[in-house]
DNA sequence: GCCCGGCTGTTATCCAGATCACAGCGGGTG
DNA sequence: CACCCGCTGTGATCTGGATAACAGCCGGGC
């Protein structure tokens, strides 16, 4: 059994979802409860939850806190494990913020910069150390996540960095492609692209001004994309 | 014809490398290079460029120039269009400052927060205004995308109000799942199931200490994932 | 006790996007 | 001039994720 992107990335979600419901007290819920507060099909929630091997009763739905064990043994990484900040500027110290705020497990446990007045820093709780005592941190505290929001031109040489120092996957923020050996997960988060996609998007909803097309092949005045669209 | 949402994606990854390369005096390329440059597919790129509108010749591949020309006729927004910032914390910073950095399209027009502490700084060049006032600024300069950057519990409330305000498509960085009238955008940025997924597929990637499984199911060794990982 | 309704678990189907494959071209070479 | 090579443009095919469909179950109503 083999779980898919998009599943995982869904499982989290439902995850949060759940948290809140137990907080509130809520000890069962069904698929379409799931679904509704996420804006998915009943049917896509079950099938997650089977494939992750969780079960229901028909007439009383999921268990919240079986749901919750169960995601935990499946999301939650090793006791020790944890994630490993590399650029503390605008968005590094925004990332140590927000994640200072969440559940303990999935913490920053090391953070790097390479500007002398960033290093020595203690942000959002944790100590931000110069960047040349990267390979020595991993190897004596391993750690599988690596997150980069540094400038796009020194993302490649420091995610090799990471990779050697045991790194399995990396979370880049950077609008740089990174080239990496075969088993390194790598998640591109490109705000960039998607604020230039939105901004497209609300133009094809526009009604008709369509900008002049400077060539003979017509600009598409583009409709509805099916996905990720409000429903 | 009508484009893809990750085809649009691309779409401005092509223009920031070529972006690039026209800056160091490259004058033509081929669909390989840009392939290369961002881990993709030869045909692909092709596909993409021709779905576009855009031509080349065999032996001299595609002038970079006119790729530019087009994307900005298909990507940019009109003249005064731009983006609006809900949310001056953490994160709305950090946004603020990178996109005054970047190329004078898709600027912030405005940003708004609740708390009277923010409003009237200048943050990265852009005045930060009382959220009361989101209705007037924009009913006098409408805009036409939105970025979520406030706490989950308001995003739902200030998604309705930017889309009564004229807003066509929102890019959400919060943690809710917005409800909107069909035909606004939504982009989610989920950067904390983000993590969560690298964390997953980086334990995915162990040689074997698969974590004990406390019900009958047994937990999956999940090995490599298809997608958006290093080639 | 029997039927009904609704929810779960699962299989079958569909579809968009990615990949493959190749025809056509055009310039370079000998 | 004829051939070759490699690139473009584009139809054909593949894939896996999402959707639809439904069998089975269970509790509740009558
Ligand atoms: N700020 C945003 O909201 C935002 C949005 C999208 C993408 N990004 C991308 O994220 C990255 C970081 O953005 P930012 O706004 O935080 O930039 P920033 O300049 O504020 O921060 C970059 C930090 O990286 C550090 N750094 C530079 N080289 C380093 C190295 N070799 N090792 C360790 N640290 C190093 C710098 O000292 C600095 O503190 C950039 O690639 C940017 O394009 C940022
Ligand atoms: N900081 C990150 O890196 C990060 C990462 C992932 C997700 N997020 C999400 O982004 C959102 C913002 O995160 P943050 O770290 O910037 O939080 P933050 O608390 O630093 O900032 C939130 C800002 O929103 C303002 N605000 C609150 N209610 C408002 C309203 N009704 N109208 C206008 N402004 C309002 C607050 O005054 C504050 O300035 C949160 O939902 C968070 O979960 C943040």
């Amino acid at each position: 059994m083999r779980f898919s992107e998009p599943m995982v990335e869904r499982l989290a979600t439902y995850r949060r979802t759940l948290r809140r419901w137990q907080r509130e007290g809520r000890e069962r819920t069904f698929s379409r409860e799931l679904a509704d507060a996420l804006g998915l099909s009943a049917a896509q929630v079950r099938r997650d939850l089977m494939l992750a091997g969780c079960s229901g009763s028909s007439t009383q739905g999921y268990p919240v806190d079986a749901l919750l064990d169960r995601f935990s043994t499946l999301l939650d990484p090793p006791e020790d494990d944890g994630l490993c900040l590399c650029g503390v500027g605008h968005l590094g110290r925004a990332l140590l913020s927000y994640l200072g705020r969440r559940q303990p497990k999935l913490r920053v446990r090391a953070a790097f910069d390479s500007d002398p007045a960033t290093c020595g820093q203690s942000v959002g709780g944790v100590a931000v150390l110069p960047e040349e005592q990267l390979e020595s941190v991993l190897a004596k505290h391993p750690l599988s996540v690596g997150v980069l929001a540094v400038p796009a031109s020194a993302a490649q040489h420091l995610a090799e960095r990471l990779v050697r120092a045991g790194v399995r996957a990396i979370v880049n923020f950077t609008a740089a492609s990174l080239r990496l050996p075969h088993g390194v997960f790598v998640e591109d988060i490109d705000i960039g692209a998607s604020l230039e996609k939105a901004a497209f998007f609300a133009q094809a909803r526009r009604p008709h001004p369509v900008p002049p097309a400077p060539e003979s092949v017509p600009v598409p005045v583009s409709e509805s994309p099916p996905r990720h669209e409000a429903s």
